[in-house]
This record gives structure tokens, sequence and C-alpha cells, in this order.
DNA sequence: TGCGTTTGTCAAAGCGCTTTGGAACAGGGT
DNA sequence: ACCCTGTTCCAAAGCGCTTTGACAAACGCA
């Protein structure tokens, strides 16, 4: 069934059909309804291809999946994704993917790019200097990160949360907690993400004139393995770190691990605030003791950025440029005041 | 620049330069050579939209991405994802995913089909009687599985590897060896490759009139860190098992910590057999102690896949429709004889 | 010389949509 | 009666490719 079947079957012209179906004014609700009840019967589909010449655009949005163990295995990108996805199916957009050698990313952008199967590009972890910045300039198609790219002129659309500020203000309240000793549970250290988490952090404790020893960071990929692996290493320090930032709930949940398995009491001996993307099968609310966290639906960010990106392509714009999205901090039980300096903490 | 244009460049027709870029026979070879010339000169390229009007080929193989915890946190899903990309650039394919709700897979997959977008569909990790295959089969759209499901009847195509006979084969060196205490680290209980490793493993033993207890199996998430548990949960057990087999190399990468932890040695007290997908970061030879495997690239799975779809998609098939992949036994030094009976293991 | 066969090329007809530029018709005002 | 303004619809022209059917030119062979 086509078109021209499907005008004939109406006794309408493929213009009308054709109107009717993408919500032209000029057409009679009464024949509109028409058409739609025949395209309910018939099960009448437009062709993709056919829109797709006729209109020059192809109703997708294309992203490189890197194939790095670190990558994929990232269940916050899962998450992002099923964000993406959501939004996309709304409006009858699909993906393209470009699986991708780490070490390659800026070529399979440019592949996909050429290919002319995609609309508008979509790129995530980003890094300092990203080089895929240059290249997406380039090109000329539209395009959106996630993220931003430390190091870069940031005149480019983003979307990205304040992890400055989230790490900052966590940073804060535990300082007003009386903690001085400070850990960082950090993702992959060359992610611009972490190195704004840092910053935040670190720009909260100079202020009180505190500094961040290196030895008091960790950064590694986002799981809970090497989360209680890195907090057992902190614990194991002289001068144990009492305020622990986490850049993950994933992490924290290894951490705690760590916590309990030297006998700690989270929220007395240890105060740990960690960002929670809202995964949802890990509630931050159903920890054992409920974790104070700096909050933000990474999966709203893949709808939010799904929708952008669509919206671009239609021309039904204009969206801001650049988003940078606040989170929200929520005290719960993971945290307290620090604990009493004589207190022994490091025997353990 | 089109195909129009650079016709009338060329003074010939589109049909000549149509044909020549496209290697048919009838067009003289040194014509050929000017229009391919001139194509390296214009930087031209078909337009993918008008091509696929004309042919009815989108060029793009559809699989589905199921966004649980359980499936994109899967190493072994991107480097197999890797194989079907090698590939498909290679002949100016594209994917097209959907990101889908693991209870709607189904749905996900007949919305995917009739977009339009793709030719031929692929899908993975299979299940006992799955639910996608009558689905599939009452769709018009070539596709292809990797992996089998078992319970369902096998008409139809796919590539797997002999599950059943790699653990078979390996549990028989093992019991050659006089190991009789087995225990298996395998993946999700689910799916169906854990299944016939299972089976595999279970008659090799019964043969010699041995069994399996349940309290010997363990069904999780192939992540090194459950490996890990999962072996400390057998190590306490008190007729502790003496050979192991373990359905991935990243299993075996935390079993393996857990039998150091216990002050146990690899392929002395414990002989380890693990399923080797040929992941390029955890080569099975640099162990410390290099391990016995069982091997078949899961990155060349990809590739012959990736291969056997798109031929299908052009039709210069015919390829095999069913294709099972023997593994390779590959002993190295995780395996040994059983230790004598009177030694003590269990009491570490 | 004439006749059948390749060989190399072309004009034109799709593929199934969207969109432009009218046209037909109705109703309202003069 | 006329013109004017909307409303509702249509015929036809693309979009940029592939493919069909035909046609000269060149060739071998009698």
């Amino acid at each position: 069934m086509n078109l021209k079947q499907l005008s004939e079957l109406l006794g309408l012209s493929q213009t009308t059909v054709s109107r009717a179906l993408n919500g032209y004014p000029e057409v009679n609700e009464a024949t509109r309804e028409r058409v739609l009840q025949a395209v309910k019967e018939t099960g009448y589909r437009p062709n993709k291809a056919a829109q797709r010449l006729a209109t020059g655009k192809a109703g997708s949005i294309g992203l490189v999946m890197p194939t790095a163990p670190d990558h994929y295995s990232d269940v916050h990108f899962g998450e992002f994704l099923t964000g993406l996805g959501e939004e996309a199916v709304r409006h009858d957009f699909h993906f393209v993917i470009m699986p991708a050698d780490p070490n390659d990313e800026v070529g399979a952008l440019r592949r996909l790019a050429i290919s002319g199967n995609v609309d508008a590009l979509f790129v995530a972890y980003m890094r300092g200097h990203d080089p895929r910045l240059p290249m997406l300039k380039s090109l000329s198609m539209p395009f959106l990160v996630h993220g931003r790219s430390i190091g870069s002129e940031p005149d480019y659309p983003y979307l990205d949360i304040d992890n400055e500020a989230a790490f900052y203000d966590a940073a804060r309240l535990l300082l007003q907690l009386g903690h001085t000793r400070f850990a960082l549970l950090n993702g992959p250290g060359h992610l611009d993400f972490a190195i704004r988490r840092k910053n935040g952090l670190v720009s909260a404790l100079s202020e009180r004139g505190l500094s961040l020893p290196e030895d008091c960071v960790s950064h590694s990929a986002m799981t809970d393995e090497l989360g209680q692996a890195a907090m057992e290493r902190f614990l194991q320090m002289p001068e144990c770190p009492t305020a622990i930032l986490c850049s993950s709930t994933v992490l924290a949940l290894g951490a705690i691990r760590a916590v309990n398995q030297a006998g700690l009491k989270l929220g007395e001996d240890i105060s740990l605030i960690a960002h929670d993307d809202v995964l949802p099968h890990l509630k931050p609310e159903n920890f054992s003791v409920p974790l104070t966290t700096t909050r933000s639906s990474l999966r709203a960010a893949g709808v939010r950025i799904a929708q952008r990106l669509i919206g671009t392509v239609k021309q039904d714009g204009p969206y801001p440029e650049q988003e940078l999205w606040k989170t929200e901090l929520i005290v719960r039980s993971s945290t307290g005041p620090a604990p009493r300096p004589d207190q022994n903490l490091g025997g353990v």
C-alpha cells in the first residue's frame, strides 16, 4: 500500500492525503478524519526512503559507540541511552550507531557524518580539550554534546549538569559539619565531569584553607568493585579521611561495603555524599543507611538531548544552545558531624 | 554534486556513470577509470536516500539494545559489536539500534522491523523458548540470531558455538585428570548458552556416574566481582570442589583472586577451565597462571554474522542457514591432576 | 558484401514521497 | 450581477538514484 493507492481508495489526491497525514492546516477536519481512518484500516505506512528523499531528512541521529571496556561496561551510559530512546521513539526517530575503536572516535564520527545516514550527531564522554569538538564544528551538521570539554572554547551546543557546583555544595555541607579530611572517589580522570567535580571540591576546601592531598583522590571506572578497592585504600591511610565525595552511587555501593567491613559506621565515623544519576536499580534512599546525594537524572538528560536534537532537525527550535542543569543536594543519613578528633579511626 | 552533474562533467550519461560506479560489466575499463578519477576529484558521494528509494535497500541492519543493567554492562557484548561493526563498515552498512526496556524486547523488535529503517534484524542473548523467535519468523524480514534457543524448533538461521561440546570436553579433561568434585561458574541462568554449558558438564559427569550438586552451580552476570564472590562460596563448602568450569575469563579473573586469597594454588589445589571469548584486554596466556580454556572468538562471530546478514540483504548468498562453531580446548597451566584425596583443602 | 553478435552508451521510466502553484467553489459585501 | 477572500483540493514537478529497452558502432564470419 502506497500513497497513490491510498489516495485512489479515498478518491482524494496524493497531495491532500499527504497533507492530512502531516498535519497541514489546509485540509478539512472531516477529510483528515477520513484519511486517518483509512490509514488505520489499511495499515498504510509511508515509505521512509521516499520521505527521506523528498524531505532531505533521514529522521535519525547518529552516535559513535566506543567499544573500549571502560565505556560500554558503563551502567550510566545505558541509562542515558534509555532516555534518548524514549524520546526518539515518540518522534519516530531512530539511532544509527557506529561501533568504533576508542582511539579512532574522530574518524568514526566523520565517517558517520558523511555516510549520509544521519541528520545530527550526538557525543558524550567529553574529555578536556576534546579532539572531537573541532571536527564536529567543521562538519555542517547539527550536533549536541552531553557534558562539556574543559579547555575548549565553550561555543558549541551542550547540555551538562553543574558538576562543579554540585561537588562544591556537597563539600560545603561536609565542611559545615566539621569535616576537614576529605577524599574523592571519582570517575576516570580524563573525563570532563570528573575534572570539574574535583575542582568543585578543591575550591570549597581552599576557601577554608584546606587542600586535597593527591592520595585522597581515586580515579577509576565507576563500578562498585573499584569503589570498594579505592575506599579500602583510603581507610588504611594513617590520617583516614572522614568525608567522602563519590561520583556515583555505584562507586558508593562498593565504598560502603568497605566501610562496613572495616567495622565503621556510615554517617558517624564516615560521612559520604554520592552523585546520584537516578539509576532505577540503585536508589540512594534504599541503602541500609540512606545516602546523601547530589541528584540529577541521567535519563532525563537523555530525553532532553533527544528533544533538542530532534527539534533542531525538524527546525522547530529555537532551543537554548547551552543548558547547565543544577543538581539537588538531598540530605539523608550518610552524612553527619565529623567525629571528634580524639576518636580513633585508623587502627581498625 | 549529484549524479547528473557528474555525468555532465564527464560527458557521459547518468546510466554509464552509475554502472561504472556499481561495478557493472558493460562499461569500458577506460571509461570506468575516468569516472573513478572524477569521483575522487569532485568528492562525489551518491545520495543514500535516493539509492535506497531506487533499490529498496536501506543498507542497514537493526538490533535492539536492551537497557537492563545485566546486558549493557556486559563486556562481551561490546566485543561482539566491534566485530559486527568492522564488517559493516567494510560494506558501507550501518546499524540502527532501538534501545528497549528489557521486558518489551518483542515490541521493540516489531517496531524496528516495521519502521522501514532496516533491511534485516539481528538478535542475541537468546533464552530458552525465546519469545522473539516466533515474532521474527512472522516478520517477512531476514534475520539472524547469535546463539540458539533451547526448547524452540531449530528452524531459524543462527550462528552459535557448540557450548555443550565445549564444556563436555573440558569436563572430560578434568575427569581424566582424576577430578571428581566439580563446580560451575556460569552466566545468567536463563540464557541459552548457560543452559547448554551446564548440560555439557552434566552429561560428561553422568557418564562417569557423577552428578553436579545444585550448590556447586553459580549463575550470575559475568563480572569478575561476581566470579570472586561465587568462588568464595565454593571454597567454603565442606567438600570443596577441585575442578571449576567457568563461562568467561572475566568470571575466572575474580574466581582466581578468590583462590589466591584462600592461599590455594591454581593448577594444583584447584583446576580451572574457562571459556575464552578472546577479549583483547584479557588474554588467558597472560594470567599469572596461564589459563586452560575453551576458545572461540566473539569478535569473529560478530564479523561472520555481519557478513551473512549483509550477504542476505545483497542477495549474494546463499549462506549456510545454521552454523555451529566448534571451540578449541587449549591446555595451559590452570589444570592439573586432582589433588590426592587425603590432602586437606577445606580448612583454609 | 551482408548478417548476426558483442560492446559501450544513452534516453527515459520508475521508486514513493513532498511541495509548489494554481483552480474550483462557497460565501459575503457592494 | 460583480469582485474578493477563504477554504479545500488537485496536477505536476521535483528529490537523486537504478534499471529497462534500444541503439549505434565495431567486430567476426561466411
